[in-house]
DNA sequence: TATGAATGAGGGTTCATTCAT
DNA sequence: CATGAATGAACCCTCATTCAT
């Protein structure tokens, strides 16, 4: 990559640093293209010549930061020594859930905007510099297991949205009780929606 | 009521119906107060006097709208004669889905906008003209339940997050699934998570 | 005409006003909206509210100006007694170009933007605050002419787009010859063109 | 001529060509330097190193298609044996017309941009790679010509505005009347001014 | 020569809100 | 109560021009 080649690169990421931070403190409809470009330090102009417009950065910034999630879990998972798919998701689902809990606006910011088309996308993605493929694996993880599913996407579907729309509010407000509390609830409801598509 | 607070209230609903044909058509952020009073057929000022702003009339309409689900829900269920708590719970669930299914730009207006916060309030409202009170029918539900749960509350919460969260992309966009295909594996699901809280 | 809609036609006006002096000095292209109001007086937002944008206004302006240089004309022709139709049309463009060489400005932006559909419409209204009608003046000339013309229509065109052309690099930069001494050859020029479709 | 001027040159006409594409699709306003850039295959800097901005290489243009509509009259006019002045102007003159009635966006181009400034220009550039010159044939045309007449140079300007201003709507729009039909009213109109002018 | 990333002033336009009528 | 003309800040986006490479 030539000098100017990595300074463009730099420009694209204070570019994404700056919305991201903008995005989670005052909300995208209140943060403007001026607002992003000023925090990063640049012209109004040079904004466009990376992103198209502000819905563009927001869509590059969520596959961004679901794919970082899940591919932090699943890095972890490797090290357990888990053959057991139940546990596996259940693994992951409470990792996610203490990463959402501990950066509230990463919360916010994806609970948001998580829609199930950008999470495919975002699953699917391998971009040149990121080492592993969270898809491959949960594929893997599927075909390594000894029970089989009815309906493998549906699953990782029913899991994601749920899980998604029900920590949201309760990591946030405590509603209807702190997220510690309603973990046991939400975890064995999910135990139990993987058994109900056991083959 | 006075033949004045006859017109008032005529006003305001002529503002509620307006805002709501416009948001669930063009979407809130694309929709003017300009917009809104145009079609309403009135002047600019005039909004201001019923409503603060857009965010004012749209709780408004998501409350107003949630309830009248519910409510039309509920009624159903008393011609029923259906005795056991899960079985009115899905019956609700699978009514509610065939609402939104028949309305989708309702049920885009909703689930974009639904948060638990709206969901208690709109319940719990009982407002003069509507003669049934969903909240109190549900509270008496349980009780009537010859097996009780641990947390209702939690319960309640984890089916509306569920439900919600999963028929949007599945009726909107036929992802993963088309909602015929999925309705089986959500109701199972429920069906489990519901026992997953009998004490 | 009650006082707000007085108000309304003054700031109108104001508008009008501002934008000719812009236009004429330093050219549609380098006016923008901001120029016009700020020399109006008045706020942006205001501009909208009468104006939908930059070209809009200048088609009134031109329709208004146009039809003004030939009501003048017009008029002053009513006073001679002339009845023949040759010295009539030499009387009114003789009165034109005295108007436009009165007035360069005038001139630059008039034979900048005329076009014919322009003039056809400027002609043929008829605002209700104009007392004479210069479209049945017109008519009335040729209806009241003992010769009789081919294509009437086509012999204005000629004339009009004739005038409008040559006189534009005459008057302001005395090219290829001031218009004193080019005037002998068009009006003479114009007198052989009215002959050459008498029928 | 070295390698290097050759493809200097062979860089400024990829410039007007594009240049030209898209004045005449586009219009000049809504083309931007970075269009015709594109268009040409090259860098927005190296534009700068040709032409000094938008305005420079459109009056090149139109100076360039100007003196090749009337050297391409003048040389199908060699061919045929006429002396007859008179009847050389309009052999002229129906040549152009012909030319602008069949392309259209070259008759929008030039009309809406031929000054008489840039036509005598036009006129008197002799190119090096332009073999006849016309400037010099008509002066020719002239001495040649039995009769005299008072004004050469204001009767070419009067033929020259009249023809292009009268054409253009005609063409474009059929308006007042399609060329056709103008014509005849336009050619005898000019057999008549060419008249009126002889000593 | 040639490049094209970066600039930033300035364009048009929208719209929530106010307030005199 | 109701009006709607007026406001003006704030928005997004374009683009001619520069300059380090």
């Amino acid at each position: 990559m030539g000098k100017v080649d990595i300074k463009k690169q730099q420009k694209k990421e204070a570019l994404l640093n700056a919305a991201y931070d903008l995005f989670t403190t005052k909300g995208i409809h209140k943060t403007s293209i001026s607002d992003i470009v000023e925090q990063a330090g640049m012209a109004k102009g040079t904004f466009y010549l990376y992103f198209s417009d502000k819905y563009d950065i927001r869509k590059k910034l969520i596959t961004h930061k679901a794919s970082q999630i899940f591919r932090k879990a699943m890095t972890d998972l490797k090290e357990e020594q888990t053959d057991n798919l139940e546990d596996c998701i259940l693994f992951i689902v409470n990792h996610v859930i203490d990463q959402l809990d501990a950066d509230k606006s990463l919360l916010n910011f994806i609970s948001k905007n998580l829609s199930w088309g950008i999470f495919k996308s975002a699953m699917i993605s391998k971009p040149a510099d990121d080492e592993v493929d969270f898809y491959a694996f949960y594929i893997e993880l599927f075909e390594a297991s000894e029970k089989k599913y009815q309906n493998p996407e549906v699953l990782v579907y029913m899991i994601v949205e749920f899980v998604n729309a029900t920590s949201h509010s309760s990591i946030l407000y405590n509603e209807p009780v702190p997220i510690d509390e309603l973990k046991p609830f939400m975890y064995e409801s999910i135990r139990r929606m993987i058994r109900s598509m056991e083959m």
